[in-house]
RNA sequence: GGCCCCAUCGUCUAGCCGGGUCCAGGACACCAGGUUUUCAUCCUGGUAACGCGGGUUCAAAUCCCGCUGGGGUCACCA
């Protein structure tokens, strides 16, 4: 075997099968497999898996890509794809094409070889007597193993019935020697033959399994270094099994650590519909609440907890039962919010540590791609599987958030609105989240948080919802000092020209100055008339950000409501 | 259940390979102060961990063994 470590034109690959969206681990994976080539000076693949005709989809395979562009993990070799003014992909080396569905012939040619060499064979076994033998093994507490029947027919016999076309699949025969997997992250892993059997490299449908593919794909593309999940840690000898029968060096394997949710539990993109199966029984509802599911689907996926909605139909669920879900899908990640630097850097650090400090003495924690893809190691993985804290994560994307320039944040808050919030897009152009970026940026972790901030704009100035105790503090108690200094301050607003925050704040100290009293005594009873609440942005900005004649109107119609407060008190 | 992997604050981790400088450092969260016209930001301080039991050693978070706990895997899925 072949260990190769030389880093010189070093080459990973991401693998996913498309079958769905683009699952945070699976980015994670992807991200570190870039990082790795890139820190190597090498070159990072895209290859799609979807030798399983029945679950791979057109739609879910560009899902994917465009999830990953989104991220910026940008692939050198695989499908093409043009996003935001770059073209991804590609196939310089010749080595495609990158869909397994494409390379029948290849695996063809070399499950053929395996087979004269005599190191493969087909087997005619129906799938039900094998499945029968695996539940008597199972009942009978024994481990199952395929027992060589498919060997009993001669070799000439067996390539005579495969050449006739009769139905079967092929095995690799496992050779009696035990099989050690030097990993990158993991050290020397070995396992003996007894774990093994002559397990299926063809499938009845002519197919090639995943083994079978992902060897001759990663040997044929020139794969070195392998970066995966720690589910494959097992699969790892079966694969080095083939590369030996077929004469295929063994890349450098590096298996990483699984993530999990913060109760422990394996985070799985069935969590979403789990949690809106959940709340559907808790809340009684026999049929479905939301358009464009028929009842009796959605009695189906009540009832399955393998079946999952389409996303768009369980977000529409998800709000009529009033539940949030839990982001577990990159693109749940980009609804919510996040900048992909943040989740980036947050993937990168869950289960991989740069081990430096900065000049302050403590740990580099925040970086970006270009730091990760100059220094990322295996070297540097933990071992232990460890569980994603949206907390940390939050405070990642806030941290991020607050560090864009003013422009920058209205840009993307923008966009975001844009794909997300037509409402909010619709309130504020990117001009008018510029004016409001100094006062959103500090206060939100994730872009949608930036809605509730700036939520009392959002509404009529009739229809504010007045918090009763913030105007009873700010307005009516003690001796109505602060009533009578908002009806004074409206005369000032009346006679503004500049109603910008700078001239706003100046204006209000000016006036409370003018009357003896502090900011906070004029400051509050504003706000909440502005407002609603005794909560908002800095004073200038929320008052600017609603215009002059908003303002007035807002101070007539809350001096209004203390007026009925009052004397309905009385 | 068999086999395989793993185990430091609530969480992510540094330290472990090359035992002593670790009554264990950082980050997030939490708590208490401070700055601030509110909130947020920011600043200061604090609570909090080597799973358990044996060894080896003058000395163990660090090395060895066992136990416990967590996870993976046992498909004609990937």
């Amino acid at each position: 075997m072949t260990d190769q470590t030389d880093s010189t034109g070093c080459i990973t690959r991401f693998a996913p099968s498309p079958t769905g969206h683009l699952h945070i681990g699976g980015a994670r994976t992807a991200l570190l497999c870039w990082a790795f080539a890139k820190a190597n000076g090498g070159k990072f693949v895209l290859r799609i898996e979807d030798t399983d005709q029945t679950r791979s989809s057109e739609s879910s395979m560009r899902g994917i890509l465009e999830d990953m562009a989104w991220l910026g993990i940008e692939w050198d070799e695989g499908p093409e794809l043009s996003f935001e003014g770059k073209d991804l992909g590609g196939d310089p080396r010749a080595v495609g094409p990158f869909f397994q569905a494409q390379r029948l012939d290849l695996y063809n040619t070399h499950i053929r070889t395996l087979i004269e060499a005599g190191k493969a064979y087909p087997a005619f076994e129906a799938p039900e007597v094998l499945d029968a033998a695996r539940k008597e093994a199972i009942a009978a507490k024994t481990g199952y193993k395929y027992n060589r029947a498919g060997l009993e027919i001669s070799l000439e016999d067996r390539i005579a019935r495969m050449d006739a076309g009769e139905a079967h699949v092929v095995r690799l025969m496992m050779p009696d020697e035990s099989i050690t997997v030097h990993d990158a992250i993991l050290g020397d892993v070995t396992v003996e033959p007894s774990e093994f059997d002559d397990f299926i490299i063809r499938k009845r449908d002519g197919f090639p399994t995943y083994h079978l593919a992902v060897v001759v794909d990663d040997a044929l593309m020139g794969v070195t270094h392998v970066l995966r999940g720690q589910e494959h840690l097992i699969n790892t000898p079966r694969h080095i099994a083939i590369q030996r029968a077929l004469g295929f060096d063994t890349p450098s394997y590096g298996h990483m650590p699984l993530i999990f949710n913060p109760d422990g539990s394996k985070m799985s993109k069935r969590d979403k519909d789990k949690l809106a199966k959940k709340a559907v029984k808790e809340q009684k509802i026999e049929s479905c609440p939301i358009e464009g599911v028929s009842d009796e689907d959605f009695a189906k996926w009540l009832k399955d907890k393998t079946r999952q909605l389409a996303s768009d139909d369980l977000i529409a669920l998800a709000e009529v039962l009033g539940i949030t879900l839990p982001e577990i899908d990159v693109e749940d990640f980009r609804r919510a919010g996040y900048l992909p630097g943040a989740l980036n850097n947050y993937l990168a650090l869950l289960g991989w540590n740069p081990k430096v400090k900065n000049e302050d003495g403590t740990d580099l924690e925040h970086f970006d791609m270009d730091y990760l893809g100059q220094h990322f190691t295996t070297g540097g993985m933990s071992k232990g599987q460890s569980k994603f804290d949206r907390v940390k994560l939050m405070s990642f994307n806030g941290d991020a958030i607050a560090a864009l320039s003013d422009e920058e944040f209205a840009s993307l808050w923008f966009a975001w609105a844009q794909q997300y919030d037509a409402e909010l897009a619709g309130r504020f152009d990117e001009a008018a989240m510029l004016t409001l970026a100094p006062a959103v940026k500090t206060r939100c972790k994730t872009l949608a948080d930036g809605r509730t901030i700036v939520g009392f704009a959002l509404v009529a100035d009739d229809a504010i919802e007045y918090d009763g105790k913030a105007v009873h503090k700010a307005l009516i108690k003690g001796d109505k000092k602060g009533l009578e200094l908002l009806t004074g301050f409206r005369s000032v607003v009346a006679a503004m020209d500049d109603f910008t925050p700078d001239a706003i704040e100046v204006a209000v100290k000016d006036y409370a100055e003018s009357q003896e009293v502090g900011m906070g005594k004029l400051a509050q009873p504003l706000r909440v008339a502005a407002t609603g609440a005794a909560v908002s942005p800095p004073l200038g900005q929320t008052l600017a950000i609603l215009g002059k004649d908003a303002v007035a109107k807002r101070i007539d119609l809350c001096e209004a409501y203390v007026e009925a407060q009052v004397s309905a008190a009385s």
